[in-house]
DNA sequence: GACGTAAAGGCAGATATCTGCTTATTATTC
DNA sequence: GAATAATAAGCAGATATCTGCCTTTACGTC
């Protein structure tokens, strides 16, 4: 799906949403944790499969939106789980939800605008 | 599977062998490699799910004959798979295994002599 | 030799992440 | 407006390890 330069797709802009609630609680998530918070919200039908979670957080590291670094391996020793690569988002990419934001909200507001001039 | 003290149950033993076949290209081997090692051997049927064979490993080590350690966590990150818990066999293992060989053969004896005497 | 019990085995699934291949969708080009 | 090119999404499965619950098996006891 090529994509305008600059521009993100729905998912990776439910990511970097997604990212900035979750940052409330810690700084850092991973990516099975982004899973079930898309999968919580509406946004369930977005995540058929987490190949797709997994290579949009790449492409958005790629991109500069997220940094990650993988957690100290002593902790999924103790907790006897795999290893998680922690993401956590970059100022770019808290610059880039805003930027997503407005975008959607000028479109709301033409669709609003188009509506009223004409009614059905 | 209630078992005498200080004996190994089949499936430790098999792990045991492997262990030392294993360790002729390589001192430490891996959870999912003893899997596929004895998987190819004709001990396909001892081993159905994963479960059995970590949870083997886990009692091997934890009666010391078998030590494990978690690798670098570099390696996974560059090959980008999970973390591999390394095991291998202490000399205490080794012991085991000459021991239990040894078992084994003098039962076979045993089989042989009975044989001989009750020849059907 | 029957019987109770401790522990191994089997089954199912969770936890995390990644890749290869095919399909769908979008932006650009004409 | 159709064709093309690029790439995201979907599907399937590999890679590793671990746990909870139920069933089976073998050891000891009586």
């Amino acid at each position: 799906m090529r994509r305008k330069p600059g521009a993100l797709v729905p998912l990776e802009i439910a990511i970097c949403r997604a990212a900035l609630i979750l940052r409330r609680r810690d700084e850092e998530f991973h990516g099975y944790e982004m899973a079930r918070a898309l999968g919580a919200e509406a946004d369930a039908r977005l995540l058929t499969a987490y190949g797709t979670l997994y290579r949009a957080l790449g492409r958005l590291e790629k991109m500069g939106l997220l940094k990650s670094r993988w957690e100290d391996p002593r902790i999924p020793a103790r907790e006897s789980r795999p290893s998680r690569r922690l993401y956590s988002l970059t100022a770019l990419g808290a610059e880039a939800v805003a930027t997503a934001r407005r975008a959607a909200d000028s479109r709301a507001r033409a669709r609003k605008r188009l509506r009223r001039l004409v009614p059905a």
